[in-house]
DNA sequence: ATGCCTCCCCGAGGGAGA
């Protein structure tokens, strides 16, 4: 089973590009990210025509989540728990079931910036929200993925100019600390299980020619639990995404599961 | 780089992103 997260920086805007990435990368599952859209807005039929299940959990202007699958989606949650105030459309969870159960958990962590304020704020108290439940899927044994945008670069090594982010929300110490936390609770960050050492990214900037510059990021990652770890057969970038016609300014992250 | 593009809102130009 391959499922992929891509962080589609708005669907209207992407109504080419995420298609044609899908027909060419023929994932079972993709986690969306940015849709940018209320419920209403997304173009479900698109997708359903080409036999994906579509779940949404959608906001206007900002933030949004969904999952494509081509397998049933069962026991779908929309909204990570701790918080009845949160109005922001950050996280869809669901069921897939191919030759066993896997959980799938989308996540659009908040930016953070700028640092320190209460955008920062707000993003601390969702990754304390995210370890909450990451323990749940840990304690319950649960084959399961929590992938998406995580707003995180874990460490120097996954950005090309380190030293430009030192006082940015996405690297600063705390925040990769409170990263670390959920990780070492016990799970796998699957691309680095299967590739080591600099030069991977998962996003250029669209300014100042990043991408030609291959001045990225990695910050989309795919954490297993230790059953989901054990069914994994590969991972991978599809880097060459960025540099197509009105790409996305992130790029797919995607895991094989023998499951 | 207190922001070089691009997205969204709409029907101008501002907020947000990372």
């Amino acid at each position: 089973m391959k499922i992929a997260t891509f962080n589609i920086n708005g669907i209207k805007a992407r109504a080419n590009a995420l298609p044609a990435w899908l027909e060419e990368s023929q994932p079972d599952v993709a986690v969306l990210q940015e849709i940018k859209s209320v419920d209403e807005g997304f173009p479900r039929d698109l997708f359903e025509d080409m036999g994906y299940n579509v779940e949404t959990h959608g906001q206007k202007s900002f933030n949004g989540v969904a999952i494509l699958s081509k397998l049933p989606l069962e026991d779908v949650v929309r909204g990570l728990p701790g918080d009845d105030g949160d109005e922001q459309a950050r996280w869809i969870e669901a069921t897939v079931v191919g030759t066993q159960a896997v959980r799938l958990c989308g996540l659009y962590l908040p930016n953070g910036n700028p640092a320190p304020g209460p955008k920062y704020d707000y993003k601390l108290a969702w990754m304390e929200r995210l370890r909450t439940r990451a323990k749940a899927l840990l304690e319950n044994e649960e084959t399961a993925l929590m992938l998406g945008d995580y707003n995180v670069i874990p460490l120097p090594e996954d950005a090309a100019r380190p030293g430009a982010w030192t006082e940015d929300a996405l690297f600063l110490p705390q925040t990769r600390a409170a990263f670390r936390k959920i990780v070492n609770l016990g799970f796998t960050d699957a691309f680095r299980a299967r590739h080591l050492g600099p030069g991977h990214y998962s996003f250029w900037d669209y300014q100042a020619n990043s991408w030609e510059r291959n001045n990225g990021i990695r910050i989309d990652h795919i954490l297993m639990t230790p059953q989901a770890a054990d069914l994994m057969t590969g991972c991978g970038i599809d880097r060459e995404v960025r540099g197509r016609e009105k790409p996305s300014d992130h790029v797919p992250v995607w895991v094989d599961l023998a499951a």
